[in-house]
DNA sequence: TAAAAATACTCCATAGGTATTTTAT
DNA sequence: ATAAAATACCTATGGAGTATTTTTA
């Protein structure tokens, strides 16, 4: 049985004269007639009373029209539903953001989102790179924004932006006398570091390592606040991105924390979105990176 | 689009495998695959995202799929539907009766074809000749039992059984000593008759018109009850239909009445079941027929 | 490398068309 | 006699099959 039999047998039901309906179909009366025999062969049952001058419904045949009015109107509201839904600009984006970026870039951002892409409703994640790798896999959300590198199969990423380290230290550390560190610096420095998961973790690590820094194992910071706090506090230095950096002058206890960037060529992490190879909303995430790429606070890191 | 792409759809959805899909809807891998790719290409959205180890729904798909399935759902219970009612002694058989019969024959064949038709919902209708062939024509009724002839294009009958005419008098009328009467006895007899439009009007009129009898024109009953109460009230003699007779028994003031058969051969009017040539109906329609002249009352007349 | 989906092609069932017949009022 | 549905027959679209290639984790 097809949907273009029920759409013949309404169109009879509504006319009452086989010639007509197939008019309105767009085929012949003959065409209609053997489509609409075959449908009451199929159920087994007759639907229609037929002579040569009027057409009447069965009882059956009124309940199945009755029924098959329903399925049409269903499916094409399904039909109509698609046809909405064709934008690759609409609909819901699910992304994900590292932790140690969410706080510091959303707040740019999504509204210039909201202005740029009004159609697509964006929902927010914030998980560390292996459960986000973990998520896009199973389907969960559709991007992720994470540093480069990420070790997985299947995904496909875009380089949107380098994100400088800033250097966070006690304000009255001898170091935050001077305008830019150099990495030499940091040697023999005391480096507190996020907890085990956090990309940020090991990318500060590369670079101490660069110089031989001993990181202060005593203490591990479960998020970038607490990381902060504990400079303020004095325990130490640490690494901090540059949009975490800027974000630390609207915050509490600013003022023991000193800001110091590195001497060009500063150390940076790169940040790309990722997303499956198969996603079918390839476009809505380019559009989102292309975004994100030309926010004023990201340009401002590239010169 | 076609009922059978939501299925295969529907089967991917569940299985989240191509090839066990297919296996379940009994065609290969590759006619489901092509199959899929075309409704997305009518539908104009990706629906599923899929790679060589995985398949996923994608936000549009999930929705198409849960409209889908009610679709298929209320499709199959169409049909599920039209199953059920295949059996054609099954559902309902509106049938029509003509006033003069209706209530004398219905007691015996309601609880009768209640017995012997347990699965066809009868549906009454009483109304006259001409109005019943109207209705039969418009689809109103599937079915009524009048009386021959019946002047009526597209129309079929069953001549299911006589009824012979009882002649109704005053109990104190002189022709009412005879056990049995002969046609000639109704000459110069004063008749009482029903209103235009009763075909029982007409059957008695033909027979009186046989022997030359006058019809009293002042009085025309509109019932045949009335008719009785006339003549129970001494305003003259009437024809009464056997079963009508019959019932006269078991009626208040039926003292006062006097019931004489004729001598056969007796003048009798012959009663059909009529329907639409082109009824999907006609097997119950027969059905009904055959209880009606099984019934006992009528066989009684027939010998 | 292995599993799975996509593609290429072939075939045939059937929807749909034209011409004609049958039917019923 | 006429209007309308049914039938006969032909054509061609497209659903389904087999064999093969491409893809990707």
């Amino acid at each position: 049985m097809n949907l273009k039999d029920l759409r013949y047998l309404v169109a009879v039901a509504e006319h009452k004269h086989f010639g007509k309906a197939a008019e309105a179909c767009f085929v012949t009366q003959p065409t209609l007639s053997t489509q609409i025999k075959k449908l009451e062969e199929f159920l087994g049952v007759q639907l229609l009373e037929r002579n040569s001058k009027q057409v009447m419904l069965t009882a059956v045949g009124e309940r199945v029209v009755a029924r098959a009015r329903r399925v049409l109107h269903e499916v094409d509201d399904l039909v109509e539903m698609c046809r909405a839904a064709r934008d690759p600009l609409a609909g819901e984006l699910r992304i994900g953001f590292i932790p140690t970026i969410a706080p510091y870039l959303l707040p740019h951002l999504v509204p210039e989102l909201r202005r740029r892409l009004p159609q697509l409703k964006i929902l927010l994640y914030e998980d560390q790179t292996a459960r986000l790798v973990e998520r896009l896999h199973r389907g969960e959300i559709d991007a992720g924004l994470m540093a480069v590198p990420v070790e997985a199969y299947g995904l496909e990423h875009w380089e949107l932006f380098s994100e400088p380290f800033i250097v966070a230290m006690p304000s009255e550390h001898p170091l935050s006398q001077r305008e830019e560190l150099e990495l030499d610096d940091l040697r023999d420095q005391h480096v507190l570091l996020l907890d085990e998961g956090h990309c940020l973790r090991d990318q500060a690590l590369d670079i101490c390592n660069m110089v031989g820094v001993r990181e202060q194992h005593a203490f591990r910071a479960t998020s970038m606040e607490t990381l902060r706090q504990m400079v303020a506090s004095g325990a130490g230095m640490t690494l901090l991105p540059a949009l975490a950096a800027e974000a630390n002058a609207s915050v509490p206890n600013s003022g023991a924390v000193a800001l110091r960037p590195f001497k060009k060529p500063q150390p940076m992490r790169r940040m790309a979105i990722y997303w499956r190879r198969s996603s079918a909303r390839m476009e809505a995430v380019k559009a989102v990176g292309e975004v994100m790429r030309e926010l004023p606070v990201v340009k401002a890191m590239q010169e």
